[in-house]
DNA sequence: CTGAAAGCGCTTACAG
DNA sequence: CTGAAAGCGCTTACAG
């Protein structure tokens, strides 16, 4: 590999010289100029990136740290934030966490051994608040994303409260007053989001959800799909539509329906967030609340790339809006 | 950010211990140890790995450029290869280039400017053979991913040809003559491979496809439907079965088989490469070529650390099995 | 068993 | 308009 060193000499200039042609940083005189393209051509030179982020203590990089790279919806994140950071010349450095909070450490860690000028963090359902203390202290600008929490940070989300109003909403209007809901694991912020948001607005129509019409806790398709049979099998007061909080769960949730027997809409309606990719495609066709996710990935990197330039802005917190695709699963 | 100088004077040794204690690279007193260890926790030392970077010239990093990262099967690999990466403590720089040459170039330019240690890649489609050319001449090492290509490279992927010649068999055995095989962008190898396959595998049973019924060159799931949509609607011959070869080609095909007012499978066999997320739940159940995606991103990564190991050893190709779940659909 | 010092490849005040 | 030189934070022969 070529350096700036072997540039120069060839050139017959100095270093300086050939930095600020490379960086444009300093009128060059174009004979002079001319002279170090040549050289560059010549030797095929390639500037080391890790020097320079060494020199100028910054390395237009960033780290995202999500925790499921299963879920599509986080894949379309990735991606949204892979084109956002692409866009402005900044490297993306992935991890995944895979919901373990020891992991999650590790990643986090390994991110700021490199320096990466930010990062952008889904955290995993378990991992405890001392994770982001620990990033504070590092003074390492951060960005949430999806997964929000109390705190003065910036935050890209989705609006999970007007959304599941809107489901529950849509639902009773339909007449139906005993709605299942899956809502997965609640230490997971968009989950109890979803979880508190639908309480809320069952109560304001009057409506008391049951305990064994409030599935929590399970994070697998196969665990969701057992309690969810269990839950149909003995309770007393038998659902007539159930909305699932995730793609995930809702595929837990049509397995258990499928087994029961039951038909989809006709003996259950069901609606779920995320959903499935070209489901318009397949029956049943199913009611879903979709969330922006590539948008939400390129909002967070405008967000962190905001907070770069301005360390000292006031703290910002975006909420997306989910659009619902109202199918036959609840007709 | 403390440096390894701050801790050194702290513990009252050079920086060379201070280095060697973090690296274990030589005896340290258990006391000089003890009193470094006990500077760094003071201080909050963390070691800088851009200047280690620098210093060693290896940056224990890789770069993995996909061409789509809207196909699930890519999603998949992307997972793979950061898990694998993970397990062995390197970090992995993510780029996309949705099939643009030019952004490929872009991505792969500076990953090697940030001096990753090698790169995995799935080239985009009309990405010219400068390119590998041009890695090579850096001596970048470097895995072909899922597309591979007639050289002397290091590659994984999956076997087209088996996997194709199971589903004519299959297809055939069920009495099918007139398939119709929706065959995607041909410059894509593994497209190519499916559609060289598919054609082979039809002659050797004394099938000859017509030219109406291959539809090839398509891109999106949009251009798949308009395409098949016309061919259904004004080709001589029609055909009783449609194969398309990716998650994409798939949805068009549907949708224009939908739109065609056929029903599958009773007016028409389907079969698909790659394959719906959780489609087992929906209706039609399809017949699907599933790629062990994961597993083949992980591959990838086993090879390029083979590679950075023994620079000089024999080229690897692993194809991986696809499995192939026969379900309603080609019934 | 430990330290002094060179050097990785850049950028950037400072000087002329 | 350009150059000499310090310095970013490490690792690693070399020496004792």
């Amino acid at each position: 590999m070529a350096t700036i060193v072997e540039v120069a000499s060839l050139a017959g200039v100095s270093t300086s010289t050939v930095s600020h042609v490379l960086n444009e940083t300093r009128h060059v005189e174009p004979e002079t100029r001319a002279k170090v393209v040549a050289a560059m051509k010549s030797v095929g030179y390639r500037r080391d990136a890790l020097a320079r982020s060494l020199r100028r203590s910054r390395t237009d990089s960033i780290g995202l740290v999500i925790s499921d790279a299963g879920e599509p919806a986080f894949a379309d994140m990735v991606h949204g934030v892979e084109e956002a950071a692409a866009q402005r010349g900044i490297s993306l450095l992935l991890a995944n966490s895979a919901e373990d909070p020891a992991r999650e450490r590790a990643a986090i860690e390994a991110l700021l051994d490199r320096r990466v000028d930010g990062l952008i963090l889904a955290m995993a359902a378990g991992s405890g608040a001392g994770l982001l203390a620990r990033i504070r202290e590092e003074k390492k600008p951060l960005v949430l994303l999806d997964r929000l929490a109390d705190l003065d940070v910036d935050q890209v989300g989705v609006d999970n409260q007007s959304a599941v109003t809107a489901l529950v909403e849509h639902l009773t209007d339909k007449g139906h007053e005993r709605i299942m809901l899956v809502a997965g694991d609640l230490r997971v912020s968009s989950l109890r989001e979803r979880y508190d948001g639908f309480r809320l607005a069952m109560r304001e129509r009057g409506l008391d959800t049951p305990s064994d019409l409030l599935c929590e806790g399970t994070s697998t398709a196969a665990a969701t799909f057992e309690q969810v049979g269990e839950l149909l099998r003995t309770s007393a007061q038998q659902p007539t539509a159930i909305l699932a909080c995730s793609t995930l769960l809702g595929a837990g949730v049509l397995k258990a329906v499928q087994q029961a027997g039951l038909l989809i809409p006709d003996s259950m309606a069901f609606a779920t967030f995320d959903g499935f990719a070209y489901s318009d495609l397949f029956e049943p066709q199913i009611t879903t609340v979709r969330q922006p996710a590539f948008q939400i990935g390129e909002e967070a990197v405008g967000l962190l790339v905001r907070r770069l330039e301005d360390p000292s802005g006031a703290t910002q917190i975006h909420r997306l809006k989910s659009s619902i695709e109202f199918r036959q699963s609840t007709e």
